[in-house]
DNA sequence: CGCATACTTGATAGGTTTCAAACTGAGTGG
DNA sequence: CCACTCAGTTTGAAACCTATCAAGTATGCG
């Protein structure tokens, strides 16, 4: 399996500790493949044979697919803590990317993870738990991206992903990434996106203090639009 | 875990061999609940406190919301074979339906199911193959609901959808479900589904024998569209 | 400081939702 | 057997929204 670009890709007892991995994972799997990477730059392996799972450790990845008339479309963006499969074959031409600067994952085969599930109940048990939490997470995004007016589907992200990215539910949260991602992962054009940050903005839910930043002031004016 | 409006509710051992388990599901395993519905009746327990997981072994099963607006929008269309969890608890108010008439699907717990899989290295693999092609079928259907047109995305699922249904890719298949199950499901209203179908008619992709169902007569025309 | 990238705003054409109404088919009861 | 009913489907018209093209602004980096 080639780093493609990638600054870093060491075997994970070798790395920093950044993020949580579920037991046994933390204790230094010597078959897991940990890669760092800055925006942009490619996780997953373009000429891979086999499936894999990965681990998101720090930083925000982000799932995507090539149409066939060019353009992107994410289907998953990556906390630290989620885990997001990949297969290779039968046209599932998905690939996996660092979002912003300092993404580390861990990398395991699928029978490599299968493995480590028939010896260990309780580490079965959480990769079955963290696999429904991914299903939970498509099938969330699926009623985001189902709604009517991009306001919506806006202020519905901005719920979703925040509360994902913090423990925090009141305070106010930041957003590392940019509209072009926000865009291409409900399903609207980057535009769009400005104009519903701009008028959420005159509506005092939200706050841009920087690009790609955005902190959600008032929550109850983004949760009456759903 | 009571049965709701259900015709039929037993245990696997007495249930008619409808469709196919994986071992060493289809060897009677005494803790599964068989249930058999017809079009719009309840498979979930709504007040179900465990997390389950359900196999279709006949028909088509829906698994859907109800936004706050009382709009119902489906996430999945489940076909014999399928997989599907439902789980309970932490505002996850999902439901499963059966969409067509003598829709059959057997259910276990998720303990269950970790009590199997901990046991059997086989039906491990099975279970995790089954969860996966879950995951991979939400995210083509994040594509399919994310282009731009209608016409578009009306082309995908029924692309999507009649390869799932049969193995025959050439032969013309039909679709046993609503023009509101449609338009549910691909998020646009069920009018708009209808001139995609006539639209599509005019064009010879499909054919329109009767209500509630569709033929694929040119499949090129419907994959240009991609 | 200058460039590249990202962000924002404007105008227009095109598509979709919504409301409305007509039509079809299946099932029911007289 | 037929009229009736009802759910599902189809078509129409208008208001609304969004994609697209275009231009301008801001930010970060070398």
């Amino acid at each position: 399996m080639a780093s493609i670009g990638f600054p870093h890709e060491t075997h994970l007892a070798g790395a920093p500790r950044f993020g949580h991995l579920p037991a046994p994972l933390e204790k230094f799997d010597s078959t897991a493949i940990v890669k760092r990477g800055c925006r942009g730059q490619e996780i997953s392996a373009r000429n891979a044979k086999v499936g894999y799972l990965f681990f998101v450790m720090h930083g925000v990845a982000r799932k995507f697919a090539i149409q066939s008339d060019g353009h992107r479309r994410i289907v998953d963006l990556l906390l630290p803590g989620d885990i997001v499969s990949l297969d290779r074959g039968r046209g599932e031409d998905f690939f996996l990317e660092a979002a912003v600067n300092d993404t580390v994952i861990a990398g395991y085969t699928l029978r490599r993870i299968e493995e480590l599930t028939a010896g260990d109940v309780q580490f079965a048990h959480k990769i079955h738990e963290m696999i429904l939490q991914c299903v939970r997470r498509l099938e969330r995004q699926l009623l985001i991206q189902g709604r009517v007016t991009a306001l919506e589907k806006v202020a519905g992200f901005l719920l979703e992903f925040a509360g994902r990215l913090t423990d925090d539910e009141a305070a106010a949260v930041s957003l590392p990434i940019s509209r072009y991602d926000i865009a291409d992962f409900i399903g609207v054009s980057s535009e769009t996106v400005c104009r519903c940050m701009t008028e959420l903005t005159r509506r005092g839910a939200i706050a841009l203090p920087r690009p790609r930043e955005v902190r959600i002031v008032n929550r109850a004016v983004l949760e009456d639009m759903e």
